[in-house]
DNA sequence: GTCTATAAGCAGATAGAC
DNA sequence: GTCTATCTGCTTATAGAC
């Protein structure tokens, strides 16, 4: 349990995830990731026993690490505006290292909707129908409140989180054709990023002005 | 060029088409198209070649469907806010007759950018760096033009652009997410995007006024 | 735990009859 | 143009030595 082999799994798993997000899973092979780990083949087999369970571990990581960070934040008791910098904030900052990744998950999802179900059902105590319902609806109670206020435009809990991941999100998933068809190299792509990451916030806020 | 062929090349079109999109493909087997065009294996062949070709084919296809219509309503004499109300309709209307061609065109543009490339460079006769760039450029002066006038939020017209896409095209790709941490079938699907049509005008609207 | 060697199966592609 | 039959190569997966 401890030593080489906890290495060794968790070397394999870094390089899986290195060649899974580039080529996506259908498209990657056993031998690139044995070569990126820098082991054999069979060692694969030996730690994950297929590459169906070695794309499924890579997937549930990936997933794990990029919607419930965001879900804490908006059931949080932080307002409204606290809460959309904050995710723009998160978002914007950690994809920006690993800019496959939103297209990675993106893609997986569409081609194995059952690895989400499964990944679902593996995770906290509440499985119950709809694990993200309770975060919707204490957001909506909030979104309410600042309504019956007058400090907030009414709109749909449910399509105020979907347009806030797709502002943050979408743009990586874009990017090659943002490159191409704008004629922007890595560089310029960055700064676009970072000039979303001044803007966004503002943008989205805006919208919300009653 | 007329009778049997014509049609014979058009249903391996279609089916490559259907399977494609359902697989992504890399996932995608020869032999499950030709099952689905109603056809033998060494037709396709025959009429695309390999399975390069003829992903190549069904990609520029539906690259070619998705896009250039949204940048003529962008690049057209239209008000900021018709154009966008435009987009918004068009997409939201045309995505949801196949929901997974958002989530199909991020995938392979990740996996194949050089699709891309080669799709700009046989389009139009202007391909020079950065197909869209002229596009940006207009829309730049007219909001320019409305920001001097006080009737607009300035905002950069690559983001604006971006986010316009972003709203309209992210549900889709993100469609298994929503249905099953919601925990939607496809009728709330399709209720959520009815939805989404009504009030996305109005939100993006709001986040433009100065 | 890690390797080499190999098995077994499958997918893309072609040859050739009709 | 369309089919059946087949080839070739590659990929996952396992057996077995170390």
């Amino acid at each position: 349990m401890t030593g080489k082999d906890q290495d060794t799994e968790q070397r394999i798993l870094d390089a899986a995830h290195a060649i899974f997000l580039k080529r996506g899973t259908a498209g990657a092979r056993m031998q690139e990731i044995a070569d990126e780990a820098g082991v054999n083949k069979a060692l694969l087999h030996y730690y994950f026993r297929s590459k169906e369970r070695l794309a499924e571990a890579v997937f549930a990581r990936v997933a794990r690490g990029l919607f419930p960070p965001v879900f804490v934040i908006l059931a949080s008791d932080d307002e409204i505006e606290t809460k959309v910098e904050r995710v723009i904030a998160h978002y914007l900052d950690t994809v920006s290292a690993s800019p496959f990744l939103p297209g990675y998950v993106l893609s997986e999802m569409q081609h194995h909707p059952e690895r989400i179900e499964r990944l679902v059902e593996t995770a906290v105590e509440a499985p119950a129908e709809g694990i993200a319902l309770p975060v919707v609806a204490k957001l909506g109670a909030q979104i309410d409140a600042r309504v019956r206020a007058g400090t907030l435009r009414p709109v749909a809990p449910d399509q105020f989180v979907v347009s806030l991941l797709s502002l943050c999100l979408f743009p990586f998933a874009a990017r090659p054709l943002l490159q191409v068809s704008l004629g922007w190299g890595q560089e310029e792509f960055a700064e676009f990023i970072e000039a979303r990451k001044r803007e966004l916030p503002g943008f989205f806020l805006n919208a919300l002005r009653p």
